[in-house]
RNA sequence: GCAGGCGUAGCUCAGUUGGUUAGAGCGCUGGUCUGUGGAACCAGAGGUCGGUGGUUCAAGUCCACCCGCCUGUACCA
């Protein structure tokens, strides 16, 4: 017993769920993305802002800890002055803070365009490609009531995606209008305060169109929806001629003539249409004996289909196509805040996960308008619009893709240690490498053999590495042995090849050439200096 | 959160009706190896059998609870 407590319990070294490290293949990927994204949106002239990972909880939103569950969905804790404090949950909040403290002043021109990206944190159950920490890069306007910022925010989403290496007709940048599914559930009865709770079911439901196909949402829409593992969710009740209408409404084909859904009440042509607004419309409306007429006549949806219509003019007349910005009356986004076009981006591919199985990356982006968020903070109305993408969900979207992040980055130049009385020698040749701006690095293993040096650099991925012995030494030469060559030779059978090629491989240079040599051979490789 | 499935070495997995000291392959470390990377051979390290409690003479194996992972579902700014 008493020679156990040697080791009695060993620490368990465990990452909490829903958290990940990232090594130097992912990181860089992070980085070549951040990159990319960045350049668009600087070129949409989106400005930078950084705002801290911390805020005041109220400033936040509607996620207030309570005594039932203090934690649901955000990090929060109390500073020692008692005040609640959480971590952020999205970058919009805290813009809206951002901009709430500063409007009216001289550091903050309206509109306001910028662009920001950072972690945030969200206290819910992990999945595949959905984190407890993720990255998002987020583009806002403040200040701009008009259609003009949000179809730029939709342009901004196509040419990021493509940017990133998406390319068009892989991706699209569906957009819809709150207003229109607000005007939709007020015609059918479901206005009021007293039908919130009505209203959040269905358009929850609504938003699951893709995962469940219309099957689902109609069951979701009325009794209720059974789950293969047996679980039941309770649908929202409607009666048959609103399921119907609600369906009817998903179910216009908008996106590759919009504005024909638009139609003037006063056109003669719509003479039999009772001077309604929709066209081409589904059945199931226009047949409507109790709410056909009001929805076509509907000033929401009206004004809704109004905007949609001018963001569809906009993006039309800068050359982009349904192909790239669609519209779709299914499109949900957030309950919370938007308040008039909302926008989300998704990836139309599908791949296999290593197991054969499909997966669905689906919405990789998305925002929307959202007049509200600032003026919480003032008496004024603030009008903004902003986009996000999610980076990290993304990432792993395109990493299954093999558009990232699969192959090693090149290691450094590693400088073997032959003679173990000559490391100082040897430590001079990789100071007068770094000193040419090359990654090098001496080796720092037990050297009592050569072979465990190049094992070591292999595993590196380093290009080459430089080997002085005794032989050399008394030549003044040290020899470079190019281990990206070298990597070819056991594969090549015939012998003279095989000579050729491990002549080229490996090879002395006198000792004063050693870093220009070295500088051509990663240049053969394509490999930066720095 | 709810429902179902699964937890044995770093990884992939064996492990009999409950029965001695829990195994294999790959990987790792060292050696053969003071002049050359992916090889071969040899040796070694690495396990509280997810955790705790219970049943039993005896538990990796049976039972309960907990934790974690996977799938679906709910919530999702």
């Amino acid at each position: 017993m008493a020679d156990k407590s040697n080791k009695p319990h060993k620490l368990k070294a465990r990452l909490p769920r829903g958290l990940t490290d990232r090594g130097p293949a992912e990181i860089a990927a992070t980085r070549q993305m951040v990159e990319a994204i960045r350049t668009v949106f600087e070129r949409y002239g989106f400005e930078p802002v950084e705002t801290p990972a911390i805020e005041y909880t109220d400033a936040l939103g509607k996620f207030l800890p309570d005594q039932d569950r203090p934690n649901e969905g955000v990090f929060s804790f109390q500073d020692d002055d008692e005040q609640w404090l959480s971590l952020r949950y999205d970058l919009t909040a805290p813009l809206a803070r951002y901009v709430a403290e500063r409007i009216g002043t001289e550091h903050l021109v309206l509109p306001y365009r910028s662009y920001r990206f950072g972690w945030v944190f969200r206290n819910e159950k992990p999945g595949p490609g959905r984190f407890r920490q993720f990255l998002q890069f987020d583009a806002d306007t403040v200040g701009a009531p008009t259609m003009a910022a949000d179809a730029e925010m939709c342009m901004l989403a196509a040419d990021t995606m493509e940017a990133l290496g998406i390319p068009r007709g892989s991706y699209v940048v569906k957009v819809n209008n709150r207003k229109v599914l607000d005007g939709v559930l007020e015609v059918i009865g479901l206005g009021g305060d007293e039908n919130a709770g009505k209203r959040l079911t269905v358009l929850r439901a609504i938003d699951k169109l893709d995962r469940l196909g219309s099957l689902g949402v109609k069951q979701l829409l009325g009794e209720g929806r059974k789950d293969e593992s047996g679980d039941f969710t309770k649908g929202a009740g409607l009666d048959a001629e609103q399921i119907d209408i609600v369906l009817g409404f998903l179910e216009i084909d908008v996106a590759h003539n919009p504005s024909a859904a638009l139609l003037p009440r006063d056109n003669p042509a719509l003479a039999n249409m009772k001077g309604g607004i929709l066209y081409r419309v589904p059945p199931a409306i226009s047949n409507s004996e109790r709410f056909g007429v009001a929805l076509q006549e509907s000033e929401v949806i009206r004004a809704g289909i109004g905007e949609l219509d001018q963001i569809r003019f906009l993006v039309e007349s800068s050359g982009y196509g349904a192909d790239r910005i669609e519209t779709n009356f299914a499109v949900v986004r957030g309950l919370e805040y938007y308040t008039g076009p909302v926008y989300e981006v998704e990836l139309t591919f599908e791949i296999n996960d290593e197991k054969g199985r499909p997966v669905r990356f689906g919405s990789v982006g998305g925002g929307g308008r959202y007049d509200g968020l600032v003026s919480r903070f003032r008496g004024e109305p603030v009008p903004a619009t902003g986009f996000s993408i999610g980076v990290s969900r993304l990432q792993a979207a395109l990493t299954a893709l093999g558009k990232l992040g699969s192959k090693a980055e090149p290691g450094p130049v590693v400088v073997t240690v032959f003679d173990k009385d000559r490391v100082a020698d040897y430590q001079k040749m990789v100071a007068s490498l770094r000193a040419a701006n090359i990654r090098a690095e001496l080796y720092l293993g037990n050297p009592k053999n050569i072979g465990n040096q190049l094992k070591y650099a292999d595993k590196r991925s380093s290009p080459c590495v430089v080997i002085q012995g005794g032989d050399e030494k008394a030549r003044g030469e040290v020899m470079i042995k190019d281990l990206i060559l070298g990597a070819g030779l056991t594969a090549i059978k015939d012998r003279d090849e095989y000579l050729k090629k491990q002549a080229e491989a490996q090879f002395a240079v006198k000792q004063d050439a050693l870093v220009e040599a070295v500088r051509k051979l990663l240049a053969r490789h394509n490999i930066k200096t720095s």
